[in-house]
DNA sequence: TATGAATGAGGATTCATTCAT
DNA sequence: TATGAATGAATCCTCATTCAT
């Protein structure tokens, strides 16, 4: 990151500036390492394959593009979360709190892995090899990942104050509903055809009665009569 | 692969077993594995890291024990399922079918956590790294890994066939219940002092209300006469 | 080399004269390289370090006015050895033949040092570079060098002719007074307030009394009253 | 460094106990690094280079042998180091403080040169190449070379006390000194036929009268009279 | 002239695996 | 069986240089 603003930023102030090619190429390395991660894994997303990919004829100039490799992992993962945020947070914001906004937030999510498949797919399989510490440096992900967590866990609390959600501890439901979402982008890879509207009504219809107030243990409030 | 097994075939018949000392050596290389997997990840667990941690002198014994990394990693991932499974089917078969076997795997699963930390940690590491083919070969796991959560789906049916589940995708729900406890093997690395009983006592409630029957609720559509 | 002047050469006769911008530009550089190889030593003096000190936004640049890196650090050398013999030579020829000349050549040599510190870094950190033969080319400083050397030997002969010195080998000489002055040089960097002047002092005594004849030695003490 | 270690010292405690095989390899291999930079510069010492003069099919196995190329280098300067100790301490110890210490220690330093050029010309190389700070790390070798000019300094201060020397400032003398001496080591890779008996010869009657106390002094040979 | 993009060789290092002992 | 030596491909990254614009 420092290395790559050291060679550009030399004479300039901290403006960036980046020329429309810089730009072209960037994305399309981007586009590239996203392709090959969510094909063949991070493991195996060397620069040799993205280059490949891309039709690059030599590795040197994702060098030159990028001061490291941590930066293209790192432009990949705000590239699609900037996309993801882009495309769900209005959807979100616009459904009401609680059991709407679960749902928006779960079906949004599915939208925009069915818009994007590659993208998600490359950025769970990011996050999964990098939320642990690599060789005495800090995993780079973990506060992102806790962060998104930490978003939903405030949608939950909205319903369980407004009375839609029961009691549940928000962190758990959180973490499992992040865990469902992203575990549909790993199946996407193997179940090529897999229908991701159905599924994300039923992901959202899960934890909308996973969270749900209700009746000692009956999803949905007791009706008149009840006991 | 091929070559240790033709190694061992050329001077056995098909089916000599294996000398003590072969059996405690590939053991302890194994339990090596684990640990290495499970404190520095998939990605840095190199031969020359497991043998250093197994107090081997030498990586080139765990090529004589171990025909590929690719054996040894399946050896892994056996050994702890096969330990998983002892431990867990028993307490999954002993309860009721429905609402108390759903709990009985979700906490005997954890309780097999909180008992051997490492071993989820690394299967869960190494099914999330391997999930995906890697360049033409498939991915080893996914088998594996979609048997367990089709023993996972019998299950749930079980309670939909007894009534005491409502009607939901059961493929969708096994899934959700995966990553969940999956997930808490990744939280466990981070969060040394998680209280496993406390998420998993957690986790039951949770896809216990996903998964019951009730009245039919609609999120956020309040019945009539509701208010 | 060959490739820049091919080019010069085709459009200018075999000697036209460069233009203002040019020469500026490759005065910029030049200066560039000079500090930054005085600053981080000669082996991290690549192409983009440089341009970045100069302000250029380009590596192309450096390369468009210097036909290779060769070219480039022989003009540093030969600017610098200019700027030194121009400071130096005069002050030396000042002096009497011997012992003042000696001195002379000394001090007025660190004197150009407190000059222009990073000037003399840099040649020294060049010249101790590339002072022996890499990969069959030969080294292109050692010339220069022994010129420098034969030079001063030649100071030293004539103390000799004049008696003021007595017998000894000029050659070795005249290497130990270069390699002590060249000192010097790496000296400064790592000793950032080194007194130069005293150093000059010390060092000119120093050769003065390696280099004197006989007992009744002069270099300002009266001789009356001495034995 | 602590790489290798960490390698081969995974069951031991901090034990060593290298093999034949690998002493004689390191050795090999230091050797052939010695040649290189002593033929070649330090620069150019790459694994490549230092693996095709060793005879090495890989430079793999001088990775395998050393832990990085800092502790390769730092195998060769050690080795120096230690041999050129103990060629020359001994003979400076027996010699009496003062003039014949001094004389010993310049002469006895070209004896080990002569006797083994390569060796001088390597640390020499490595120490000019590496005496300042590369990218924010310390200059290695700094603390060793102030050592050594330490040590010298320590025996011109010996001649001072017992009234053998004159006046003047230790550390510039023994910066002089030292430079002078590793000046012979460069001066060898270009003059073959160095005739370093007599080029040691000559240095020290420099040195010597450069410290000489008093006026009618012929070195070593104190007149009658004198104290 | 100047820029920035691109190239390709070369840098050290890691790794699973093979092999002689 | 076990050791340690050796291999060679693959890793990311740096560099001087070329070239189209």
């Amino acid at each position: 990151m420092s290395k790559s603003e050291d060679r550009k930023d030399a004479h300039r102030g901290t403006q960036r500036s980046r020329t429309f090619t810089e730009i072209a190429r960037r994305k399309q390395i981007v586009e590239a390492a996203i392709a090959t991660i969510a094909e063949d894994g991070y493991q195996h997303a060397s620069y040799t394959q993205i280059a490949k990919r891309a039709g690059l004829s030599s590795t040197g100039l994702i060098s030159y593009h990028f001061a490291s490799k941590a930066e293209l992992i790192g432009e990949v993962v705000a590239e699609v979360v900037a996309a993801g945020q882009g495309f769900m947070l209005p959807r979100i914001k616009a459904a009401a709190p609680g059991s709407d906004r679960l749902r928006a937030y779960i079906t949004s999510n599915l939208e925009f892995m069915a818009a994007h498949p590659a993208h998600m797919q490359a950025v769970a399989g990011i996050l999964s090899a990098l939320r642990r510490e690599a060789g005495g440096q800090p995993a780079p992900y973990a506060p992102l990942h806790a962060q998104g967590v930490a978003q939903l866990e405030e949608f939950l609390r909205e319903g369980q104050r407004n009375g839609q959600f029961r009691r549940f501890a928000p962190a758990v439901m959180a973490l499992a509903i992040r865990a469902a979402i992203d575990e549909v982008a790993y199946r996407m890879a193997v179940e090529r055809d897999l229908d991701l509207a159905a599924y994300g009504r039923e992901l959202a219809a899960l934890f909308d009665h996973a969270a749900a107030a209700g009746p000692p243990r009956r999803a949905g409030r007791p009706k008149a009569g009840e006991t």
